[in-house]
DNA sequence: AAGTGTTTTAATCAAATGTTTAACCAACGC
DNA sequence: GCGTTGGTTAAACATTTGATTAAAACACTT
């Protein structure tokens, strides 16, 4: 049985995504990867040097994954306050529906380090300064949205998008809705958001 | 050094729910427990025997303390849907600033084995039955709200409160904001998710 | 004070788990 | 061929960790 001899480190860190996603770095067995990737444990070590390195590597490529889409979105100069949630809806939606795991890990993940791991990808400045928070402050100067903080704007919009997917098995354990109804139907939300957020910027 | 002989069970079962909703089941280890409690290893085996049986306790108290209170919102039939609303951000704001870790905790470990915790205590046809899904049906069948489905409507008010304490570590990292700014900044959403609220459902 | 059942402790056990070692193999250059 | 090199493997190692044990300390009754 001879193998194409494929990227050995790439299937090792593929498997390690995956697993570490759905349980985390405490749950997750260096085992469970070996066995997920096809390989002999030792050569986890042999690619990787430790567990924590190897996760350390998933977390932070994770993590700029995510936020690439946030910086396209909110610096993209060519869109408006109303078109960057919509963007950002649909944009978000899509990613989490392939990953499922992902919102949740990376909130489980970020807490235990959270500044390392934030400062590691470099987004601070990015989002201080993002076009984005400058429509919104002019749009906040001129009246035609109500002075608020644009952090409470930010939640809004992520708790809407994000929420249902983190929330996912406790809903549809206290609803009994199937998973698939329930997917179906949160993909709604990429129309209904963009109304919702709009119609709450309209309260003065 | 004659201890007062404090209830050594409730002193273990306090300092298990802390630990345990900090880091969750599988990075929680028993010692971690037991020092915390200032207890002997062993006494933690005599009172709950193992390690997961603790952890049901605790994760059955802490789902049963969560969802006591949207029972009782959601099921009072002296008060509105736009009062409802408000009685559930201001409860669950305030449980969430005391208990931190709660809600990052529940949705983390109702992963796992969403059906067998949600049985357990036993929501599901409270929650299907509720006063607040019969206004909520009554409102669409009147016109005076859209016809969405309630669960659109519960993801987005769990969503708005509940989201900001999960994100909490990721946002003050991101946007450097000291978490005293932080949890004020939010506490302001009491007053303001009421009205967001009002105003999604205007939307026709 | 002795007796009895309960609570607590120190020590130990056994399994799980991250990591390392040493041997093996296959490809390649000389 | 033969040695070198990088990749791979099975086995072992060392530590962590959940659980148990046997004895001691305690509280309470008689």
């Amino acid at each position: 049985m001879k193998e194409p001899k494929q990227d050995t480190e790439l299937i090792i860190k593929e498997a390690a995504r995956k697993v570490f996603q759905e349980k985390g770095f405490a749950a997750t067995k260096t085992r469970d990867i070996a066995e997920l990737a096809d390989i002999n444990l030792a050569l986890l070590n042999y690619y990787f040097r430790s567990k924590k390195k190897l996760f350390d590597i998933i977390m932070v490529e994770t993590l700029q994954s995510f936020f690439a889409g946030v910086i396209t979105v909110l610096n993209n100069e060519e869109t408006s306050l109303n078109d960057k949630v919509a963007d950002f809806a649909n944009h978000y939606m899509d990613l989490l529906t392939e990953n499922q795991n992902m919102a949740l890990f990376i909130l489980h993940s970020v807490r235990e380090n959270p500044v390392e791991y934030i400062a590691r990808i470099g987004i601070l400045d990015q989002a201080k300064e993002s076009v984005f928070v400058r429509q919104f402050i002019e749009g906040v100067a001129q009246k035609e949205i109500p002075p608020l903080h644009p952090i409470h704007f930010m939640l809004n919009l992520m708790g809407l998008v994000v929420f249902p997917f983190i929330a996912e098995p406790m809903i549809t354990a206290v609803s009994g809705m199937p998973k698939e109804s329930y997917f179906e139907m949160i993909q709604e939300r990429k129309r209904l958001i963009p109304m919702w957020v709009e119609s709450m910027l309209s309260v003065k």
